[in-house]
DNA sequence: AAGTTTCCTGAGAGTTATCTGAATATTTAT
DNA sequence: ATAAATATTCAGATAACTCTCAGGAAACTT
């Protein structure tokens, strides 16, 4: 019931609110701020497990705050956000320790991985990088996917979006969903590239499955069923 | 879980937090202060397994601290840190025992492999100096690389890039982290100086090895993988 | 059974990431 | 001082990936 506690730093509403509403589904105690300022405070009150922290904010940068953060005794990991068009995305140097970057536009369900990934490695939590769903089984930190001792080459999409199945087995997840969970959030495409990824999806793993892997639900969306459960 | 004791002492907030994050995150239990007053006050109170020493402090300098801690019967190894500037041949006086020193700007990773060889040596725990993934092995102590009984002759970059990956086995790390943690910290280049160099170690390594050795994760980063896990 | 809707998949255009050789700058050694 | 080794930047080539579209297949509806 009580996750570990999460701090979102980012001055955008929409996005601040787009994380909170993940972060919390994903069940972790979140709270959200817009500035630096804020940060600290709310650091030294809450003394947060990890902090999302947008490198571009109104008042200071994100040299400044980790500076001031870490200048304060805090020594949690931080996940920096960082605009990937921006002309000020040299900001390379700081992560140290477990720290990471994600570029923005991120898609929701990569910043819940990467933050379970960080921590997964400071909390020591012997919280399981493995997931298995039936015949298939994905290692988040080296990016294998396995049917029995078989590798499976995936581009980074369908990656993601495999992941997001087996997050979610013996579940309907529609298109919608999929594309809100999976794409990143500025997508303003179609839904029917879903029906292409998972097209290319079935084509990379069905040949070594014993049953088919994806199930449509027509009108509703695909499913992974694990037998299992 | 409890470490070996460091100090880290150095007048600029940046660095020292820089180093704390970094050793606290390589499992040292650390304790930071920013003048050479508080370095001794520390060394008696705490009696650290090791110190990391800026060698220009505000109140003293090197010199002036270590002669006083050894004057008070402390033992301990230090770590210098100097100005690449400066001149070298004041440290050599300093460096006695299994003291070292390192100039700075440094790589986060540099420091860290620096500590655990003198600690490796001082404190007689028979902790391992060759690293091994898959066909390789590397010496860390004479800085040698070896595929089977082959030596690979690699330069100073390109040894610590190795070493990275292979700290790392079976996880895909970013260009950007690979920067932040082998690059000087003050380095503001490019990532795509992390491409270069894994180029050139690929094809160092690559011809006497029986599958390629750095694997690419497009659009992730680059992993380096072992066989058992 | 015919019509309608939804889904599947191949083809292709456009984009992006990565690799590598070469040029330049810097450091180190002789 | 000069030469050699190393570090860094740059740009073209290549390969990989993303996304759209459209025809046809499958499933559902009436």
């Amino acid at each position: 019931m009580a996750g570990p506690k999460i701090l979102v730093v980012d001055d955008e509403p929409n996005i601040r609110d787009l994380l909170t509403a993940s972060l919390r589904f994903a069940g972790f105690q979140v709270r959200a701020v817009g500035n630096g300022a804020a940060t600290i405070s709310a650091v030294l009150e809450d003394e947060p497990d990890l902090i999302v922290l947008d490198v571009m904010l109104p008042d200071m940068n994100g040299f400044s705050v980790t500076k001031r953060l870490r200048g304060a005794g805090y020594t949690s990991p931080i996940l920096f956000l960082t605009a990937k068009d921006s002309t000020e995305d040299k900001i390379t140097g700081l992560t140290v320790g477990g720290d990471d970057y994600v570029t923005k536009p991120f898609s929701l369900d990569e910043i819940v991985a990467r933050i379970r990934a960080i921590l997964r490695r400071t909390m020591m939590e012997e919280e399981e990088s493995t997931l298995k769903v039936g015949e298939i089984s994905m290692d988040q930190d080296s990016h294998e996917v396995f049917i029995g001792d078989e590798v499976i080459e995936l581009s980074p999409t369908e990656f993601k979006l495999l992941r997001y199945l087996m997050l979610n087995p013996n579940r309907v997840v529609s298109k919608a969903q999929i594309l809100d969970h999976v794409w990143e959030y500025d997508f303003n495409g179609d839904a029917g590239i879903v029906e292409s990824y998972v097209s290319y999806l079935r084509r990379k793993l069905d040949p070594f499955t014993s049953e088919p892997l994806i199930q449509t639900k027509r009108g509703f969306g695909y499913m992974l069923k694990s037998p299992k459960a």
